[in-house]
DNA sequence: CCGCGTCCTAACAGCATCCTGACGCCGGTG
DNA sequence: CACCGGCGTCAGGATGCTGTTAGGACGCGG
């Protein structure tokens, strides 16, 4: 059963490509904007994503290219946009085919049996991220420290993985917060601090004086490969 | 530099694709009907074909079909025909984009870099897995251990298999009681807890200090070989 | 009907993880 | 110099997760 996260933000467009793809038997997960679907991505590790592009949160190819950082998923996009830069401009963000609507579903059908026969079994890769003497390994969520393994509890994950798929970029505080720990958590500073200071104890080779995981007084986080 | 074979029975178009082609530096290849093209092929061994279907001497899903015999080099169809059967006959075929005529050449050149991207032969994975004393064969659904056999359920089985074939990878429950016990038993922690113990007394040599099936808390289960 | 194997639910002790609050450090400021 | 906000660190209790055991429900062949 063909794991498939569809994501548009019209629901009865959601709902129509469901029924119909659940018809023909695939596991089939819905997403309304970029940063659900990124997150079910996530959780869900599907076989193929097919992508609406006119999404309300994030712009199209950006949702392509944080998904580019971690994952070699098959990606279908959608759009209402005939206009051949945007079709060039998705393809090379890493998208792998390319359908503007009005699409007839059996064509659609018959592009996703395309990308899955070709690409689907072919899961496994390093997607790899370089930090220091560490090795991280976001697909199999696995850390390598001089090649011993580090373990880190999901929380650290969470936020490691937040900062490393944003590299070189300052994040705010408020913004770390609101994606590791959710909303109701805006003014939990501390704890931002305590698990910053894990990260850099497990993965910096002088945790005092951290070189990859750096803080701006102020501002926020800043990832450095 | 990428070899690509392009196959067009006008010679203008194939004048044209060749010449552009030529421009972004791919090594092209032309032919100008489908015994010629499937010739041409074995001779160069391209890395992408790009096809026109309206070939004099053979149907296209034909050309594709003999390709597909003994190779599995990216094809990109071209067609005048934008008919939804066609696209689906060609696609299903074993082609792996249809463009259909009139076509912008930075569309097409963005989906043939599409395609090339994604080269690279798949590796098939062996059919037997070592597990400390014990080794497994997914084909014959045996497990050896000592020489002994090891009798699993099969929810043991179904299990174990969706460990294995992720080899070093951490699964999440939602993943794993979603594959193993289908939709509708997400919630059912207990439930894998239970089938992961008995998985390890079955096969661990000291099943209260697992080694190979690993537990993340709060993340997952990973087998590890 | 009964025995058998498998699957599922519930419960509990032990433990890892998480959050909270407190403390010391540092640079900037009045 | 005293004060202050931001930062890193430490420890303790609450919470949630894990492994394990026991027992009931179900299907199946005798």
């Amino acid at each position: 059963m063909t794991r498939v996260l569809v994501v548009d933000d019209e629901p009865q467009i959601l709902r129509a490509l469901a029924i119909n793809l659940r018809a023909r038997s695939y596991d089939v997960r819905t997403a309304g904007t970029g940063t659900e679907a990124l997150a079910v991505a996530v959780d869900h590790a599907p076989e193929l994503v097919v992508l609406d592009l006119g999404l309300p949160d994030l712009d199209g190819t950006e949702v392509i290219a944080r998904l580019r950082t971690w994952t070699s998923v098959p990606i279908l996009v959608l759009s209402g946009r005939s206009d051949s830069t945007d079709k060039v401009e998705a393809l090379d963000a890493g998208a792998d085919d390319y359908v503007t609507k009005p699409f007839g579903m059996d064509e659609l059908l018959a592009r996703m049996r395309a990308l899955v026969r070709r690409l689907g079994p072919a899961e496994d890769e390093p997607a790899t991220v370089l930090l220091g003497e560490s090795t991280i390994d976001l697909a199999a969520r696995k850390v390598l420290r001089d090649g011993v393994e580090v373990r880190l509890t999901p929380t650290e994950w969470h936020l490691l993985e937040v900062l490393v798929r944003h590299p070189g970029r300052l994040l705010g505080q408020k913004r770390l917060l609101d994606e590791v720990w959710g909303p109701g958590y805006e003014n939990a500073h501390g704890n931002l601090r305590l698990y910053m200071g894990q990260l850099r104890r497990k993965l910096e080779p002088d945790p005092g004086r951290p070189r990859h995981l750096l803080n701006e007084p102020g501002m926020g986080y800043r990832f450095e490969p």
